[in-house]
DNA sequence: GCCGTTTTCGGCCCGACTGTTTTCAGTCG
């Protein structure tokens, strides 16, 4: 068993104690241990075979046996016992909003649910409105959830290129409202995260009721969740969850702090201020011992309270941002004014809209140094692919227009096909001719692991490739990674010096953060790239950015950070 | 069930909202 099955199946433990009813702090004991093995670098079997399972935060005696067990045998004794004494698909039920462990056991003693279909078969005959504590309005409610269950989990999470401007476009809205001051979006947005649940504002208001009333009664909300006096929970346009929460200006730090996350990290900011005889909560901090309150104005003032470095919202996930914080050790994080170049860039010359020059000049006008254009190699002919005779013609082209400028340079490049054979689309002494080679590639996703990753294994072992352009092929929302060897792929990139790239393009944001984060511990270099195929899309550099600080990328870590004299130097371009 | 910068026992993250309640339990984030 690898590290995430031991980690499900203690999950799925502590779904089953929950439905018995059990302490809920020893449900929150194997839930907090599940994470922790979730979230380990190393495989627990090795950590097992050092016998060192306790050292794990949150593994204590009893867990260690368990997960002991379940390594030599797949399962463990406590586990099967009480999958036998339940014969309710606790998991499956407890995933239907409003019904939680002790609604679940309800409708399990007196209804004899067991599964969504039992559930739904009781919500429609009215059998739950007359259990105790339920009512008309709470059976509706999970009729309500049943229905909504299909179709949130189609679009359950949101590109983050999708929710940002639905987010400026309800910030703009709320701005405009005399009775809202302060608008923050918080949450995952704030994070960043390459796809967010649903979208968190907070705000400061004179007016909390007026206030409250407003948001929920934009001009483009579908439903209203929730309506008190400090928050509003509604759908949105897209069917979109946006919640706003109304504070007092004197907590607006801790507030801010609170609401953008992640739940993980925020309950590692509690168990230390408790250490510290203090507890933390959106409110600010309350002395344990006099039950004072101290709020927060700025977000600043939490951490430091703490004796943590300032955490940028970005690393706020629990993955040891809070030990770089206490040893003060945090990254000098990358910034969209690091960035110097755009190196994977498109033009007319394939399926651009714009010309080489174009493309240019509007790099040069948002101070950048250099572009690499790479447009497409011969087999995308669907995408205007480049044959031989057009590639020497598109670097001339460019040798033209560099002499144009004296304060800028167009390198020239080429996207260039990894073919089903793992072969490159042309041949080595045309590759030799240009300034920067992108391998990619664009055909045969469903090709098995061993075969994708040989293709790719054997792209970047060939010298003249300089980096691979969105390794993973992923579309957020649309298309899965494809099926690949990562560490093979990794540990290649590793041993030939090679780049791989962020590709900015928000429907891609790939490598991903977890990936690129991977690739800097074993010091591979990255490249952000927009895959731009319009002036217009330069503007996505600032969704690779936001992708390079969630993998705790600083500049140096990124080869488009580099003065151009620099850059050719470590690709091995020559200068004119 | 885990854990210790006052603790090997007695804590364990915190608060908003809702519905069915007259003081709270359950769910959610």
């Amino acid at each position: 068993m690898d590290n995430s099955e031991v980690s499900a199946r203690l999950y799925k433990m502590a779904e089953m104690l929950e439905f018995q009813g059990e302490n809920p702090f020893k449900i929150r004991a194997y839930i907090k241990a599940a994470r922790n093995i979730k979230n380990l670098d190393e495989d627990v079997n090795k950590i097992f075979e050092r016998g060192e399972l306790e050292d794990i935060p949150g593994v204590g005696k009893a867990i260690a046996g368990k997960v002991e067990e379940m390594l030599k045998t797949g399962t463990f004794e406590a586990y099967e016992r009480l999958n036998i004494q339940i014969p309710v698909d606790v998991g499956k039920l407890m995933e239907v909003p409003e019904i939680g462990p002790r609604t679940l056991q309800l409708l399990y003693q007196h209804l004899g649910v067991e599964s969504l279909e039992d559930l739904k078969e009781a919500a429609e005959a009215h059998r739950i409105r007359r259990l105790p504590r339920m009512g008309a309005k709470q059976e509706e409610r999970i009729l309500n959830a049943l229905k909504s269950l299909d179709e949130r989990s189609k679009l359950n999470r949101i590109p983050i290129g999708r929710a940002l401007p639905i987010a400026e476009e309800i910030q703009n809205t709320l701005d405009a409202n005399p009775h809202i001051q302060n608008v923050v979006a918080a949450g995952s947005i704030r994070r960043r995260k390459d796809n967010v649940g649903d979208i968190d504002f907070i705000a400061t208001s004179t007016n909390q009721k007026n206030a409250i009333y407003a948001f929920t009664h934009m001009e483009k909300v579908q439903e209203i969740l929730g309506e008190g006096t400090t928050k509003g929970s509604i759908i949105y346009d897209g069917n979109i969850q946006v919640d706003l929460r109304i504070v007092n200006e004197e907590s607006f730090g801790s507030l801010l702090q609170h609401f953008t996350g992640s739940k993980e990290h925020n309950i590692r900011l509690r168990d230390i201020a408790l250490s510290r005889g203090l507890r933390l909560s959106e409110y600010g901090f309350t002395d344990q011992n006099t039950g004072n309150l101290h709020p927060c104005r700025t977000e600043e003032e939490v951490y430091r309270t703490l004796g943590l470095d300032f955490i940028p919202p970005e690393l706020r996930e629990d993955r040891g941002e809070v030990e770089a914080a206490l040893s003060v050790n945090m990254p000098h994080l990358i910034t969209i004014d690091d960035i110097k170049g755009d190196l994977h860039v498109h033009s007319n010359w394939s399926d651009g809209k714009n010309t080489i020059l174009e493309m240019a000049e509007a790099a040069r006008g948002l101070g950048y140094s250099y572009i690499a254009i790479c447009d497409h190699s011969k087999s995308r002919a669907i995408a205007g692919g480049l044959s031989e005779k057009r590639l020497i013609e598109h670097v001339s082209e460019i040798e033209t227009i560099n002499e144009e400028f004296d304060d800028f340079r167009v390198l020239s490049g080429v996207e260039c096909d990894i073919k089903a054979n793992a072969s490159l689309d042309y041949s080595s002494d045309i590759l030799e001719g240009l300034d920067l080679v992108i391998a990619a590639i664009h055909s045969g996703f469903n090709e098995d692991r061993k075969t994708l990753t040989k293709r790719m294994v054997s792209a970047i072992e060939n010298e003249h490739v300089d980096i691979i352009a969105h390794p993973t092929g992923r579309l957020l929302g649309e298309r899965d990674a494809y099926e690949l060897d990562m560490n093979a792929v990794l540990q290649t990139a590793r041993d030939n010096n090679k780049v791989l790239e962020i590709n900015a393009f928000p429907e891609r944001l790939d490598l991903n953060d977890i990936n690129a984060r991977s690739a800097k511990e074993m010091c591979i270099s990255l490249a952000i790239n927009t895959d731009a195929h319009h002036t217009s899309h330069y503007k996505y550099m600032s969704f690779g950015v936001d992708v390079a600080r969630r993998a705790w990328l600083e500049p140096d870590d990124v080869v488009n950070t580099l003065e151009l004299d620099k850059l050719c130097k470590l690709l091995g371009i020559e200068k004119h």
